[in-house]
DNA sequence: CTCAATATCGTAATGTTATTACATTCGTCA
DNA sequence: TGACGAATGTAATAACATTACGATATTGAG
């Protein structure tokens, strides 16, 4: 069905989430909730909360990520995100293209940072500003 | 005229920046603009673009920061934050207070993790979720 | 099988955040 | 003075997200 090139599966999608991730995962970089509500459409979408609904279940599941600073969503393209609690993502401001880093020392080194003034971390955000080395050489 | 409590000094700001500011340091947490925008009306402010406008003189500058994950703004509250180039923020799900944390090798640690890939780093978000010390304690 | 509980879905309305467009005022300095 | 650039005022609109309510579908215990 998809030729999309993430490594998660996940069987259980219903049909509005399995359209939405679909949406994403065949997308260059992030989309907005209403660049993919335009996209549906034809799949007879019409409303921003058929959107909102499926990526709240792909973010839980760990399908998608959401990018704070863009107000946009990209399909995961890790093998194991649950794992590594802390996913830094790299936003190309020339080419829009979105790359993911883990390293356990950063994971480890943002839960120092945290354990130092005492604060129990949940859930980090790292997003990196700048140009893809695409960007840089053209 | 004011009693904030940051460490920066900016003599230079016009009377929306001073407003805008002042509602900023004195608040005990992030607020957004239209809350600014709110706490503004008695002082003649009408309209969103009049607080947007301010804010992104005082983001310039570096007297504010944005919080992306929260679509809300603070007043900073470091000493030199210009030299740290990459401040992470600690924001309590209780009672939303904001802290920040600069440390030359987590910032050396983002841009070398950044350098791996080829990219080049222009501005780094670095969000933290969880509970402050205090919230744990209660 | 039937019924109740739960999850999913559809639709409309509304709330929240941010920007565009255009006109005006203010300060500076040649 | 008067030309210029920075800051401001106002209105309208765009972009992002949630609440409320009801209908439908799925599943599992009795």
């Amino acid at each position: 069905m998809s030729r999309h090139s993430t490594e998660h599966s996940h069987p259980e999608l219903t049909k509005n989430q399995s359209l939405v991730f679909a949406a994403l995962a065949e997308a260059a970089g992030p989309l907005s909730a209403y660049t993919i509500l335009d996209q549906l459409r034809y799949a007879g979408f019409r409303a921003p909360l058929q959107v909102y609904r499926a990526l709240d279940k792909l973010l839980e599941i760990g399908l998608v990520h959401r990018l704070e600073s863009l107000n946009a969503f990209v399909a995961c393209r890790q093998p194991d995100c649950e794992i590594h609690s802390t996913t830094a993502f790299t936003i190309c401001a020339t080419c829009g293209k979105v790359g993911e880093i883990t390293d356990p020392a950063f994971t480890g080194q943002i839960e120092a940072l945290a354990g130092q003034t005492g604060f129990a971390l949940k859930k980090s955000t790292v997003e990196l500003r700048g140009f893809c080395q695409a960007c840089q050489a053209a």
